[in-house]
DNA sequence: GTAAACCCTACTAAATTGATAGGATTAATA
DNA sequence: TATTAATCCTATCAATTTAGTAGGGTTTAC
């Protein structure tokens, strides 16, 4: 299940990639009109910040935006900080690989073969849209 | 993330499959050779049972069989038994559809869109791959 | 009739999720 | 310079889910 935690982040990204122009977009304005609790909006933004995403400008009159354009917005770098690992099992992921402690043999491993599948085609949708394509144009 | 009990799951179905003989197998020598609780996965083969996919005899030389060949069971039925629905969010869920109570439109969300790709690009895995594939023959 | 297997229900500790609370800091502007 | 409006930061919390464990009940081979 996707958390509600990456679900308001997508909303709140594609808010402000279809609201950019020349000032910031406020936590309050995203949220009311996305129907998002402001102060989990509010957590959900300092991450996206926190990693480069999103910059921000403080005070009166400030807000979020874009560090780049919505086209160069991937997929796979905001699924990776608000969701994680985009493998469903630490053997197979490439950026927190992680041993399985039960499993002897990797290559041997049923559910190994199967994951690296789905890990490799849910990155070719992530790594084929970027936050223009979420915002519709 | 992959539940552990998907995981025991799926590695107790393919050990089941490569020791496809006349006997059943029983629950105590999957969990010695796979490294699982052995009660926990008493539990999961039994909800595999119940869905269909395995069959069980009682009793003194029982255990746990497959209910059709490897190669027509498909990792779609098993996935949805063990792991629930597919898709990240349940408003994309064909099985387990449900509306978002925050999303005034669903074809203009910008997340609705993206895991619809998503559902689908796994789906596909998911149907072309069965536990034959997995047992490695 | 007894041992060996599945069957079933209930409980529990730990982790995660989805928030909320309360303020500290910063910047525009009157 | 005082006020106001915004982000920033830390802590806490209730509910849910996960990963089991416990303790038997039931069925069947021998």
């Amino acid at each position: 299940m996707l958390s509600k935690k990456t679900k308001y982040g997508l909303k709140a990204l594609t808010y402000i990639a279809r609201s950019e122009g020349d000032s910031p977009i406020q936590v309050s304005e995203i949220a009311k009109n996305e129907s998002i609790p402001q102060k989990f909006l509010e957590s959900i933004l300092l991450t996206l910040r926190k990693a480069g995403v999103l910059g921000s400008k403080k005070g009166k009159h400030g807000g979020y935006y874009l560090r780049n354009a919505p086209s160069e917005i991937k997929m796979t770098d905001v699924m990776r900080v608000l969701e994680g690992p985009i493998a469903m099992v630490p053997c197979v992921s490439l950026n927190y690989y992680e041993k399985c402690d039960d499993c002897p043999d990797e290559l041997k491993c049923s559910v190994h073969k199967l994951m690296i599948e789905v890990r490799d085609s849910t990155l070719k949708v992530f790594r084929n849209t970027t936050l223009q394509d979420l915002s519709g144009t």
